[in-house]
DNA sequence: CTTGACTCCGTACCATGGTACGGAGTGTAG
DNA sequence: CTACACTCCGTACCATGGTACGGAGTCAAG
């Protein structure tokens, strides 16, 4: 079993935030604070760990820290309908949010070739790069 | 032309921000405040109206506003040079976001299904759905 | 020529997501 | 058994990107 026990500057480490970030969590409601233990400091655990990392991954990819929180609320809960119609919803901004990536990632793209082929002393029209 | 004056409130409707967050935009640098003109309200026209789009859908696109004002300071500029390390380094970026969105819509979709298919007053299993 | 909406400017306040700090206690290596 | 790093807890502070507010002036319609 992986279910060593770690510190939480252990803990953090391991999912790549500072110490204060998982404090700052745990005040949020977003991480437990682990419970009764054999020693007066606090023990992580791999299922924490999980938990963590599940909240970077998200937070990482736009999520609030307040959506994280409903999720994770919601993982306890047996109400898959809302599960369902949050779930698709934030799809939906997801995939709003590729389309309009993908829109700034061919103006670079496109700023960078202009930019490439200008002549010399000429500079490369950025705002115009970004005229749909 | 289409160089028709606008008052700010007209201007800020056009770009689909608020009048403050015109404000803001000239107190930051992001937006020149329009020179002497007539009256005494300020002038906008429809070139500093495609900056402000620029401005926005660059924020939009997850840019801070500094970097938005260092493309702005690049733009008139001769320095192509920089301008292509600093677009291609933030087509990475933008790049490597949209990796990490793709992913996120995977775990949606994957949640989405296993939701839909489980067994009655099971919970979906979130977290798990977002374990790479 | 007044009324009402809008402008200008400065300053204050707000939410989000942390980061820092200080003091007291604890764990552990030498 | 002492040194030193680390923990715990509370509170304060920070950057970003705005949003609100108050007072004075202005413009345009009626």
């Amino acid at each position: 079993m992986g279910t060593r026990k770690m510190t939480i500057s252990a803990f953090a480490r391991a999912g790549g935030v500072g110490v204060e970030t998982v404090r700052y969590y745990q005040r949020r409601g977003l991480l437990p604070v682990p419970g009764p233990r054999s020693t007066s400091y606090r023990e992580y655990d791999e299922k924490l760990l999980r938990q963590l990392r599940f909240i970077r991954r998200l937070k990482d990819g736009g999520f609030s820290l307040a959506e994280i929180a409903e999720l994770l609320l919601l993982d306890r809960t047996r109400d898959r309908h809302r599960v369902h119609a949050l779930a698709s919803k934030k799809l939906a901004q997801v995939e709003a949010a590729i389309r309009e990536q993908r829109q700034i990632a061919r103006s670079l793209k496109s700023l960078l070739t202009h930019c490439a082929s200008a002549p010399r002393g000429v500079p490369c029209p950025i705002i115009e790069a970004f005229d749909r």
